[in-house]
DNA sequence: CTGATATTTCAGTAAAATCTGAAATATCAC
DNA sequence: GTGATATTTCAGATTTTACTGAAATATCAG
């Protein structure tokens, strides 16, 4: 497949992105590539439009199904195996924060905690002992609350986005109670 | 200066979550120690608790700089420069979100809009073009709320963090308005 | 079962990122 | 100004990460 010369730019900068944020450049792009397609694509397709080994397709595409932002489906007719995603960018949104948290986050409050219940914690500094306590209460909040928030429906969550001010307000007269 | 157990396994962890998430080792490892040090350190220090060149410090501080998560000060009867970060996590986490915002979220804006301008978009398919507007939509409504966020005193967010169920009523109450 | 097609694995290579040490530059005390 | 100290720069070395191509494995149709 031919790709159009937005298609094409936009799935350079998903790549260049992807890579700053820790993410694989041709995983990044793969999916890109298959968020713009709209439709399902053949291992062959994709590794033939990105110009990059087969061998570098499969390995990414089962990276993309770890994080589930990738689904296996089949084209009738057509033996090989097809991958296609959401269009949904909630959808896809939910599944990168969910994945970053199972695989980055909880195992650094695991840590944290471990930290905080060893027999050496005490021969910390009152200030060290102090910020890694701080440093895992902001983190298992903040967990607590991207739970909550990715638990809703998109259109309550858009309008919550939306409702800036109006949550500011609500915030500051509970805070008055 | 010698790192304590604690002390040493946290600088290790935090700066290999920096890698993964698009952060220099080095520099997130700096960051980490001067965190947990609490007082304004030399680069020289720096260099040698860490056991990396002083040219590499001298390199990481400049980026730590760059996103205003360090200061630079001095220390009475002492010719060196001295480097020092927040306590406060609330305050870094503003700093490190600001300034992916600017980096990276805004540099994308830019483009997905020089997207929809251009007069190859007419030339992508209905469905690309849909999803490269809704992406836009979506980065951009991020933003405003994070900005407004950001805005915030510490304690009025933790409290807004603490309070999901609630606000949760909240969005259903003002939805259904 | 057999040949054809599809997919995965992985050793080796290529590319990118990171780090070092030496040299250049800057700053300071005297 | 001079020597001593501090800092930065950057070419090259090192390490890490990513990618490829060939071989192995799996799947399927007849």
């Amino acid at each position: 497949m031919e790709l159009t010369p937005i298609s094409e730019r936009f799935i350079l900068h998903w790549g260049e992105m992807g890579a700053r944020w820790g993410v694989n450049r041709s995983v990044a792009q793969i999916h890109a590539l298959l968020y713009l397609a709209g439709c399902p694509m053949a291992a062959d397709e994709i590794a033939e439009t990105l110009s990059v080994a087969r061998s570098n397709v499969s390995m990414s595409l089962k990276e993309l199904l770890a994080w589930r932002l990738v689904k296996l489906s089949h084209v009738m007719g057509d033996r090989r195996d097809h991958f296609e995603t959401s269009g949904d960018v909630w959808e896809l949104f939910k599944l990168i924060v969910e994945g970053r948290k199972q695989r980055e986050v909880e195992p650094t409050l695991t840590i944290l905690g471990e930290f905080l219940a060893s027999p050496d914690f005490a021969g910390e500094t009152p200030e060290a002992r102090q910020r890694i306590q701080e440093t895992r209460e902001f983190i298992r909040v903040l967990t607590v609350w991207a739970d909550e928030m990715l638990r809703q429906e998109p259109e309550t969550l858009m309008k919550l986005l939306k409702m800036g001010a109006k949550v500011r307000n609500f915030v500051r007269r509970e805070k008055e109670e």
